[in-house]
DNA sequence: GATATTGCTGAGGTTACCTCATCATGAGGT
DNA sequence: ACCTCATGATGAGGTAACCTCAGCAATATC
């Protein structure tokens, strides 16, 4: 009976609970983006191309930590809503950059402060000293 | 500058950092399910048979909290597995019971101890304060 | 100049959900 | 008895967000 055996069985119910938090934090995430018609992986990559500037496929993959097909994808999907566009490499010939467009610039400020404003409603039941212990537990977590 | 001016930045990050978070368990949940060839959602499924005996779908997908035919979708890949069967509600001709078999019975046992052990690896980075002190904010942002 | 590596993408698959429509049954009223 | 509405499960069909594997073109390396 050793406090080891306590431990693990409450860390059973904790990945249960991370499960059902990371649940509701996705429809509200998905609800919160619904007025740009962009899903949240649509939105990480604006962010990312927001916060970096134009970048290959294969960089934005790293950034999103996907898969470069998928990054493809994710491409795809904005370039046809027109909030990027690619253009050749000048420097590698094999390579695309995918950069952002005047619309996409504005999609993605828009929707920094719309996740913004979602992530205050969901973290915002949250006391400060909460939030912040759980940002630094969670940096722990990812490793 | 207000400090929830800065709090709604951190928010932003510590939502990433969750995401990134759910990822990494994500995929070590799958791996460590691999050797009984269940997927999580049906690990899940087999935890609320193991804990509440045979129930309908419709409650099971209360526990899952899953809409009604995404139930039935887990039961019937389950049956598949022959790791659960249905059987005619006595009570209500329309509804339906779902309990583990033998196999099934035995395999959540097995799941139950290596999802165990998954979790000691996962959260084991944690110290024991961390851990409980994460439990408790994850259930605040459950609701 | 042959060979290996890199960057992207086509083809096709998977998981875990969803909604909407349908069908049988059950519950309640008249 | 009959009619209506609610409920339980499921068929049909769809979606997001990934994945792997194979192939092509361009670059780097020897």
């Amino acid at each position: 009976m050793t406090e080891h055996t306590v431990d693990s069985a409450d860390d059973e119910s904790l990945a249960e609970t991370f499960w059902a938090v990371a649940s509701r934090l996705r429809r509200q995430t998905r609800d919160s983006l619904a007025p740009w018609d962009v899903t949240p992986s649509q939105s990480r990559a604006l962010g990312v191309l927001a916060r970096h500037g134009e970048v290959r496929p294969g960089t934005l993959a790293e950034h999103l930590r996907i898969a470069p097909r998928s990054a493809t994808e994710v491409v795809d999907d904005l370039q046809t809503r027109g909030l990027v566009e690619r253009r050749p490499d000048p420097a590698d010939r094999r390579a695309t950059l995918v950069a952002l467009t005047e619309e996409g610039d504005r999609v993605s400020t828009a929707i920094r402060a719309a996740r913004r404003a979602e992530a205050d409603r969901f973290f915002g039941h949250l006391n400060d000293t909460d939030r912040t212990e759980l940002a630094r537990i969670l940096r722990t977590l990812r490793g």
